[in-house]
DNA sequence: CAGCGAACGAGACGAGGCGTCTCGCCGGCC
DNA sequence: GGCCGGCGAGACGCCTCGTCTCGTTCGCTG
């Protein structure tokens, strides 16, 4: 077995063409906000593009994963341009502030949360995302991955900074601390149950951080 | 506008073929189970069912709608069975007990739900309607109305009588504190972030608890 | 009980996307 | 400068969609 995965021949990486790549990643995002996720198809995304499609299916496996590569793509990119204005220098994830006061930091971050799940330009394709990740695993791996962890590994590094600082419990799993603030709130966006506001946000916060206090 | 829905002449109800009907959910159920959501199509649970695609098309918009009818159906009929096999004598939605002791009692149910998301019987459709239901606003609200509200409620039946009792601070919003458990345990489910157990459940209670607990 | 009409089973139909394939062509390494 | 593999282009067979037409069946209504 020469390869971990012998099922295809795999391309030559090296020899890829950045350009047609680029013109990919293009023409998927300019159809799926034009159109939508569920009228794109591979054959319009190689016709935008002016790209064989047989380019296509030899780098990706479906048309999820296209769009989730064009997504981290455009994320990248423009995240490369705040950092750049932003005068940061390069951090890795963005991560959230610790001024000191664990509720309002919450807030705020869970707030932008908010924010960005009510977005239509957001919300559109990420829903698309996201389902496809509930019934394809691989996938949903990799969604998660790429977008979901980061995001939640930040909230625990805050968390666990909160807990030597003692604002929390020390006994407490601070990945599950984090999934009790972000859960709920994923869990309104997801099936639409309810409204998702900033007030719900905070609600959310000063309960979780209520159970999450140090035991007298 | 004589009709609520002018779109399509409404086909006559009374009409109806309960013997269609049933065979289509009995087919849908069987190909879904067999061979997947994605690879079962309109016309194949037409031909199983030994019916013709138009009284699909007639009666749903679209695949998804028939598999959610058709597990309504099943729930249905083998909560009917059950209900008879008890001797409880039917109450409308299955109520969660209520011994007095509340942390006991949400951890029995809330395992019973982690259980019944990781048996691989019911992740594979359930999996499958909540995807659609992400990018179906229509269909998702009745997968919601149908499935997930009838258990929220009665999980907010549960906590209200446990703010009577005192056991819980009553101002807190009995929705959003059944959300607060609830949430997290979706979250994980759908994204396979980390593994979904009893001592998870257990300690989402005891979390959330701590923070529902009344102010003193 | 008769007969009207709508739902029914069956399947033909055009449209269109899928995934595979086969062309030359092109462009980067040896 | 020649080789090799990715490239654009698009033909191909297959499948499914959603619509449509048959003739049949079955339930309501007169």
């Amino acid at each position: 077995m020469p390869e971990t995965r012998p099922a295809k021949a795999a391309p030559d990486a090296s020899r890829r063409s950045e350009r047609s790549r680029r013109a990919i990643f293009d023409a998927a995002l300019a159809l799926v906000s034009e159109t939508g996720y569920a009228k794109t198809t591979i054959e319009g995304i190689a016709a935008r593009a002016g790209v064989g499609k047989q380019t296509i299916y030899r780098w990706w496996p479906s048309k999820a994963a296209v769009l989730l590569d064009a997504f981290l793509d455009l994320a990248a990119r423009t995240g490369e341009t705040a950092r750049r204005n932003d005068a940061h220098g390069g951090e890795g994830d963005s991560e959230i502030p610790d001024t000191g006061d664990l509720a309002a930091d919450l807030k705020r971050v869970l707030r932008a949360t908010v924010d960005e799940l009510t977005d239509p330009a957001f919300d559109g394709p990420t829903r698309a995302l996201a389902a496809e990740g509930v019934v394809d695993p691989e996938l949903g791996a990799r969604f998660t991955e790429a977008l979901l962890e980061p995001q939640l590994r930040s909230y625990v590094r805050r968390v666990e900074a909160a807990q030597a600082k003692g604002d929390i419990d020390p006994g407490v799993d601070p990945r599950v601390a984090v999934e009790l603030l972000v859960g709920p709130l994923h869990h309104r966006w997801i099936h639409r149950t309810l409204p998702l506001t900033h007030a719900y946000a905070d609600a959310l916060v000063d309960l979780a951080l209520r159970g999450l206090a140090p035991r007298p």
